[in-house]
DNA sequence: GAAAAAACTTAAGCTGGTTTAAGAAGCTGA
DNA sequence: TCAGCTTCTTAAACCAGCTTAAGTTTTTTC
């Protein structure tokens, strides 16, 4: 079960056949279609995710209604509302399918449970919360550090792929902005020829 | 040496009293003043910090010039550039003081060996960074939530000592936006004599 | 495979926040 | 204690990105 987490797991840490083979049952595998919720904000918030395969967001809704999301994750992110999933409150963040997916969940409980019978996977942890951490900032410093035209261009460059494959609208609100003027932008750059390019020659 | 760090490891795990000793001696004692830069953007970035006392900020410069501030370290807070400290890469991000600061300062190889002889520790460190990207994420949701008004009243009334402490220009480039408009809004704030009260009201 | 719903586009008018520039006030170190 | 430096204020002109509203295209559903 599992090859994906198994292998994850081994690329972080040392830890033999048997305990990785302990640590993957406390898991529980799950199949979700399309624009389903893992978690809502709202409710109890039971599982953490594991993904195996496809792509989830997280958002929130703002004051005025609207969608936002804070970001995204692919293969082999994890992704719940920490805080809720570890104090047992109630989700203020949401978290759902881009596309079908093939998730590992487990909830509290188990995620003890596994902790102190291997505390080998504290390690795994300690690293992946460092990275989602870095990662975070890293995209408070890219949210400043551009103006909203720039962050299409440097997001679209970094990951054409990624930015076909995800609805316009979720790009907008990730990107902080109106899905009209992501319209602007794209007719922008196809009226003047230079989609792959970077931003500052089109001043030229 | 170091009662703080002490207590609030022992706050998050079970550890005996000779671990904690133990640990302690892996960590040095820095005594900075303010405005003094711990890690600067552009080198090496060799020591993580432990802020016992006092108040720290990490920023970097943008493509204009300017220094933009991504967060804070309060007492019992960790900071320093992650990504470099832990590849042994130059810092993207600097760390400088705000006001004079005790710290306690580790490397990466003392820090490797800490975790080794002391593998609790890996508990320690993933809640730590589990809470920053908590945290981090919380501050994504709230640039977005916010007007540049309201990021303003609502950060003055959550921590109105915090805000007296600190510079306005540090405090600006904190929410994102020129000191020139933060004296804007003080001002808006002082002529309808609303220092203290929340964001909406003033409309009526 | 038709109807309904959702996503995307276009364009005009508007506004929150920036830029620029200058002066006033507050700190700091010799 | 005062000269020089940094921070803070004020105000006017400006513009990046939003709002609104309507139309078009794509996707979903039955």
């Amino acid at each position: 079960m599992s090859i994906e987490l198994i292998n994850h797991i081994s690329k972080h840490i040392s830890i033999d056949r048997k305990d990785l083979e302990s640590v993957a049952g406390f898991f529980t595998p799950v199949q979700a279609k399309k624009k389903e919720n893992l978690v809502t904000a709202g409710l109890h918030c039971k599982y953490n995710y594991f993904v195996v395969k496809g792509c989830m967001r997280m958002y929130f809704i703002t004051e005025h209604g609207s969608e936002q999301t804070i970001q995204f994750a692919l293969e082999n992110w994890w992704m719940t509302d920490l805080e809720a999933f570890n104090k047992g409150k109630t989700a203020s963040l949401s978290v759902q399918t881009i596309e079908s997916c093939e998730l590992l969940a487990i909830d509290k409980p188990s995620m003890e449970k596994m902790l102190a019978t291997h505390p080998q996977m504290e390690r795994y942890f300690r690293m992946i919360y460092e990275r989602a951490y870095s990662a975070s900032l890293f995209r408070v410093q890219f949210i400043f550090q551009f103006s909203k035209e720039d962050s299409y261009l440097h997001f679209s460059n970094a990951y054409p792929n990624f930015v076909q494959r995800i609805p316009q609208k979720i790009l907008a609100s990730f990107l902080g902005f109106t899905p009209e003027y992501l319209s602007e932008l794209r007719r922008k750059r196809v009226k003047i020829g230079l989609r792959g390019k970077a931003g500052k020659d089109r001043k030229s």
